[in-house]
DNA sequence: GCCAACGTTGGC
DNA sequence: GCCAACGTTGGC
């Protein structure tokens, strides 16, 4: 999942503990937190917009996809005229921190390790703020990360 | 249903 | 700050 730092990064999720992941409005986006993300379901957070861009850390999802309520929320920088309480068009879920990785992992990183070349958000346009990503390319960025959940560390 | 115009994302 | 890539909108 991304997020850009300013705005909500690692260390915010770390202080907080656990927080709705509000705010997607994209529909790909959407299902692939309804249909795709399950509680207990381990989360690459990674930081976008700032130099270098990377997976800061870990997450995990600590509830499954609900209605986004900032969708209605005439104040919400979010707020979206066609979402309502009762027919909600947006999805979130909640995430909790997990940790921070010891050593960021810089999407150069990413590009330049082989076994991650079809990793998505390596894909030139790749846009998309939360994308799937395969068990096998999750533990290798977790080892680039030297994850504490790598190596029997933990 | 097509597609041009427009807005947004995000790396550089 | 630029701009390529992509998603969305809306006229037809």
């Amino acid at each position: 999942m991304k997020s850009e730092p300013d705005a909500f990064s690692i260390d915010h999720l770390k202080k907080k503990g656990r927080a709705p992941w509000d705010g997607v409005r994209n529909y790909q986006a959407r299902n692939f937190m309804r249909d795709g993300m399950k509680k207990g379901d381990l989360i690459l957070f990674y930081h976008s917009s700032v130099e270098p861009p990377g997976v800061a850390g870990l997450a995990r999802v600590a509830r499954e996809a609900y209605p986004d309520f900032t969708s209605w929320d005439k104040k919400s920088a979010y707020y979206d005229p066609r979402s309502t309480p009762e027919k909600p068009l947006w999805l979130m879920v909640d995430v909790e921190f997990v940790e921070k990785f010891p050593r960021f992992v810089p999407l150069d990183t990413l590009r330049s390790t082989p076994a991650l070349e079809k990793m998505l958000v390596i894909k030139r346009g790749m846009r998309l703020s939360v994308q799937p990503l395969s068990e096998q390319e999750f533990e290798i960025v977790c080892g680039l990360g030297q994850s504490l959940l790598v190596g029997g560390r933990a």
